[in-house]
DNA sequence: CTACACCACTCGATCGTCTATGGGAAGAGT
DNA sequence: ACTCTTCCCATAGACGATCGAGTGGTGTAG
């Protein structure tokens, strides 16, 4: 198929959201990385896809900023597996990041010439 | 000022869709990349800053991937300007993005829990 | 004992944005 | 005439997030 490239991987999007959503993931409680991903991919119904090689580094990159902390622990399965836990910084973080979302979707619909809903 | 660095501007945090916001201020008629920014920036009530640096590539980006053509002209100050024109392409990209983005933006808002509103 | 799902991690490449910098030309003020 | 500001286009280098692909290890089921 002399087919260019389909340049719209459903991450390319939308860069930068991605810890907020492994942020939003934890304030239901503690979770290894493996969880977090099928969490989200499911809670968006399979929309995002959260890929290993995005994920680890994210979390790593949370963790380096103090947003979350780690332990090991064991999974469901009885799997070694590493533990996020939210920090009080992480969820302030959360917070700031989730404003700032809400104003860049709602400056977006604006742009876009849509109704789309400030929701405040 | 012994500051850190602010790592929040504007764009780093919705990469992708600046082409997007050019492509829809296109449909209005042509205009050159100066009045496309400031447009951007107005109908946004001033919360998307676009940067040069970010615009003049992804003009260039759009023109090179057929999507928006482009002739000098006179600007409405009576400059040099290069304006830019959607072409059938272009308006079809548009279509394809619109959509992706509201998919995007409303798989975020269920991961986030909020009721974000389909809109559709 | 083998196959597979689960779990963590890393590397190289790519891509879009940023900051910074360059230039040129019209119009206003001195 | 000169300078200053605003408008307008453009590019270079650095940066940071993501992706694709790959490594390695371990319970559990067949």
């Amino acid at each position: 198929m002399a087919r260019g490239k389909q340049v719209d991987k459903s991450g390319e999007m939308l860069q930068g959201t991605l810890d907020m959503l492994v942020l939003r993931t934890l304030v239901t409680g503690d979770a290894h990385g493996h969880t977090i991903a099928k969490v989200i991919e499911r809670t968006s119904e399979d929309v995002l896809e959260v890929e290993q090689g995005s994920l680890y580094p994210a979390l790593h990159r949370l963790e380096d900023r103090g947003w979350v902390s780690s332990y090991w622990g064991a999974s469901e399965n009885n799997r070694k597996a590493k533990f996020y836990r939210l920090t009080a910084a992480g969820r302030k973080q959360l917070v700031a990041e989730t404003s700032r979302w809400r104003q860049m979707a709602r400056a977006i619909g604006l742009v876009m010439g849509e109704d789309m809903l400030s929701g405040q």
